[in-house]
DNA sequence: TCTGGGGTCCTAGGACCC
DNA sequence: TCTGGGGTCCTAGGACCC
């Protein structure tokens, strides 16, 4: 076998990009997909300093002539799978990464299709050819060092990291190129005159580990010196499913919370239901008007996903949240998440409605029903659309900063 | 110039068990 | 009885990524 050879491909500012192509006049035009906020941005637009994230009113601030569009998630759903699609006739070896991204393993298909650069090349060109889109490329002999060099490669470009130059690629890169290395890191790192990944390889794993903890030191201490063992992973299943809402400024009070928490439950145990799958331990993240966010987490006995028993979960979770903060009654943010998934979801049939109540026969008793009734919306739903039936959904669809068709392109498979 | 939503992984302390 | 050590699970918070 020859040395590994690991792609990563990157689509350039993605929606934008596919705006960009559907409607011809956007082109060559400074473009942001959203509206109160900047879901992306064209290169046009970046030239500017727009960033996905930023407050709308910021992005026009920045760039007046920047041009405005509401998103066509279906089209970015498509065109994201068609791109990745263009990686899999290259190797059954493809680990997603988002609706943008990803990485192959070509290392059994050089004998067959030649060389890893040329068929970097070729996914580029049929990229084009085929979906009208830019993609950027980085070709290496691990993750790392291929999802540097797709970076590097950006805007719509291909990077090559031959075997053997690899600690002489990295030597000079800041570290913040390193996956994982954010502003808090690359800070501490700054502190000790650590700036470059070449400075990083050339630390003690001892001193790394004691300024940045024990994972993270070793794991920075194997990048940095291109010790990258990790493999592409093929149907990699989510471990959690989760929903949040910003909420400007609002009272925390029942009648704000309880729609709020209802229509957040009812999104996250629909998915788990679709996928039959339900999960133990309920997580409530709450966020305050000073932006200070706290959490509160429960394990239960058996795993749920039925919209109503995790709703109130979860604003039991709140009570006590608020009850450990009573100088707060400002909110700016609700969320609630499910881990711990398990397989089946029948198990909840099973699982008391209250702590102390005795055990139900599964189909019998509230929790079944209750499961029940959301079978028969979900189906409800699957023929009209989400909107046709629902709990809380109508009380927030409107207004809200960010439409459920780009929160469901966030999604992972569960 | 603190801004949206969906995620992953790590740490640290406490409870509990062997 | 006291002391020590190891392991697992749970909870809360935080850094980071797309």
């Amino acid at each position: 076998m020859s040395a590994p050879a690991i792609l990563h491909a990157d689509l350039d500012a993605f929606y934008a990009s596919v705006e960009q192509l559907l409607d011809p006049a956007l082109r060559g035009k400074p473009i942001a997909v959203g509206g109160g906020v900047v879901l992306a941005a064209s290169y046009e637009a970046k030239a500017f300093g727009v960033q996905s994230g930023m407050p709308g009113r910021r992005a026009r601030e920045l760039c007046p002539e920047l041009v405005f569009v509401s998103g066509r998630f279906d089209e970015y759903q498509r065109l994201g799978d068609a791109a990745i699609a263009v990686l899999g006739d290259f190797t059954p070896l493809v680990e997603r990464i988002s609706i943008d991204e990803a990485f192959a393993d070509v290392t059994g298909s050089v004998r067959l299709l030649g060389p890893p650069e040329e068929m970097a090349t070729r996914i580029r060109e049929r990229v084009r050819a085929e979906l009208g889109l830019p993609i950027s490329l980085g070709v290496a002999s691990t993750k790392h060092l291929a999802k540097i060099a797709s970076q590097v490669a950006k805007p719509d470009g291909l990077a090559v990291v031959r075997p053997g130059t690899e600690r002489d690629f990295l030597r000079d890169l800041p570290v913040e190129l390193i996956w994982g290395v954010g502003p808090v890191t690359k800070a501490r790192l700054a502190e000790r005159d650590i700036v470059t990944i070449g400075q990083l390889a050339a630390t003690e794993e001892r001193t790394l580990k004691r300024l940045l903890g024990e994972a993270a030191g070793e794991k920075l201490s194997a990048l940095s010196a291109n010790r990258d063992a990790r493999r592409v992973v093929t149907g990699r299943r989510a471990r959690s499913v989760g929903a949040q809402s910003a909420l400007g400024r609002k009272p925390a009070v029942a009648a704000v919370c309880r729609p709020t928490l209802l229509y957040l439950a009812d999104r996250v145990a629909s998915r788990l239901r679709a996928k039959g799958r339900a999960g133990r331990t309920v997580t409530l993240r709450v966020r305050f008007a000073d932006l200070r966010a706290v959490t509160r987490s429960i394990t239960l006995p058996a795993a749920i996903s039925a919209t109503a028993i995790l709703a109130e979960v979860a604003v039991d979770l709140l009570r006590a949240a608020l009850a450990d903060h009573p100088d707060e009654r400002t909110l700016s943010l609700l969320g609630v998440s499910v881990s711990q998934l398990e397989k089946n979801a029948a198990l909840q049939l099973e699982f008391p409605l209250r702590l102390g109540d005795e055990k139900r026969r599964p189909g019998t008793g509230k929790g079944a029903a209750r499961w029940a009734a959301d079978r028969a919306m979900d189906k409800v739903r699957a023929r009209f659309g989400r909107a046709a039936i629902g709990y809380g959904s109508t009380v927030l669809g409107e207004g809200r900063a960010v439409p459920d068709a780009f929160r469901a392109l966030a999604e992972r498979e569960l």
